[in-house]
DNA sequence: TTTCATAGACCGTCGGTCGGTCTATGGTAT
DNA sequence: ATACCATAGACCGACCGACGGTCTATGAAA
């Protein structure tokens, strides 16, 4: 074959950004090595020049990743809001089942929550974790002193506490949102329950008053919802489903 | 070969108890089906005749773990203790870092933690959420009727919460554990500090009196964490060493 | 001329399949 | 009661394609 020299930092970032479609696509186990490089018409040799491994490959992948949450995040902690406004804003901003592209989240979501991409999801989840503890445990700082927030414990304790509570609230709503038996009623109403007990958790967390956190607003959910479903008929014979089926 | 016929049900089950023991000491992924059928002395047929997959054996291993799990911790509930000491009891027993057995806790921590092992970890987790969120809501009932614990909403939903955040904790102790940088006083200092947040936590959650919650006393994280280094030292050069190496 | 990005043939191992064999069992004929 | 035989299903192991990963040769750029 015709032989192709690019810039290692180019050809590394195209390595990455066409794992990173294949992965969200049909999944980490599920996409080979040799997936990755048919689809950029490169070698064995070239990518293993790049990458010591599939793993290494997976790790980068979520290091860049995470680096990008990072920077979307750091601008609200440092902006001039409330502590409350900061935390909201920062789990509205954070939050995997966000809509602001469905059809993306839903093929992410589905294939996402697969057996297979547990260690996808799992590492995404300790790296979100560790790189936010600090900012979360700034924004408790803050919240003490303002006096919205009444947290004895060391703040970084909690904020880890936090993120993993926050982890675990967005699983479980992707879960639901993964089952069969749903109708847009029934999902948005166990959407809502589910928020409210997180919610009312994270302030018993921070003693703040009740109503301080926010994620969604009712109004939000079922319109989230609502997309959702219109998505999921949609998404049963047009380029999504084709997207998706193109792994089997 | 020679030709061994056995009852069904225990050649499955001799295949299941294979499994967990490879798994555990050296992983999922890194135990391939043919060191089980070599080590049981029978055939690739005979695996795929009670087993369709490497995944489904896993998941009845799961299935049958949860099942001991669930024998073990229903009596505790169904005693006639107080709600509070049924908690705390459950948390006890539930906890994978209790010392019953060191050397092999400390293999399966060693190994359990491992990327390879994500699935077979988090796959256990969700299956115990499953099976004892009916039991902690029970408790949790009986707590509010009791008049020491207040919840207003619904026991199912703290129940499921409240077992996440036993499972986080848990977690976090194990990975605390292995890290590389630790003194046995550091170790169950940090250990200690996790544990309080926890409990902290789960009594906000529950809204009972503070000191209500109590997994562990001081002393005994101490005498855990004795074990567990004289453990880790002697692991360098005996059993356990080769049987935690063989996979590499 | 040196350096290193690139190529692609090659390797061992893995999960899984398949055609077929052996054996325990229970109904049936004697 | 005994001998027979058909059937179910436990068991075998050669075989397969695909995978992650290695290695050496080679071409382009500096």
């Amino acid at each position: 074959m015709t032989r192709e020299v690019k810039k290692p930092e180019i050809r590394k970032n195209e390595i990455l950004a066409t794992a990173q479609r294949f992965f969200f696509d049909k999944g980490f186990e599920s996409t080979s090595i040799q997936d990755i490089i048919d689809e950029l018409g490169i070698a064995k040799g070239t990518f293993y020049h790049y990458f010591n491994s599939k793993t290494d490959l997976l790790d980068q992948l979520i290091n860049s990743i995470t680096d990008e949450m990072y920077s979307v995040l750091i601008p609200i902690v440092e902006s001039d809001m409330t502590a409350i406004d900061k935390f909201n804003t920062m789990f509205r901003e954070g939050s995997a089942f966000k809509m602001t592209n469905p059809e993306v989240f839903i093929i992410m979501l589905k294939v996402l929550f697969t057996d297979e991409n547990t260690i996808l999801r799992s590492k995404i989840y300790r790296k979100m974790v560790e790189k936010l503890t600090p900012m979360y445990a700034e924004i408790i700082k803050q919240g003490n002193e303002e006096g919205v927030f009444h947290v004895s414990m060391s703040p970084d304790d909690i904020a880890e506490l936090l993120l993993q509570v926050g982890a675990n609230l967005n699983e479980t709503i992707c879960r639901l949102m993964l089952r069969k038996d749903m109708t847009p009623k029934l999902l948005s109403h166990l959407i809502q329950t589910k928020i409210a007990v997180y919610q009312d958790t994270m302030e018993n967390i921070l003693h703040t008053p009740h109503g301080s956190i926010k994620f969604l607003q009712q109004g939000n959910t079922e319109d989230m919802v609502k997309i959702y479903f219109q998505q999921l008929t949609n998404a049963h014979s047009t380029d999504t489903d084709r997207l998706y089926q193109r792994g089997y």
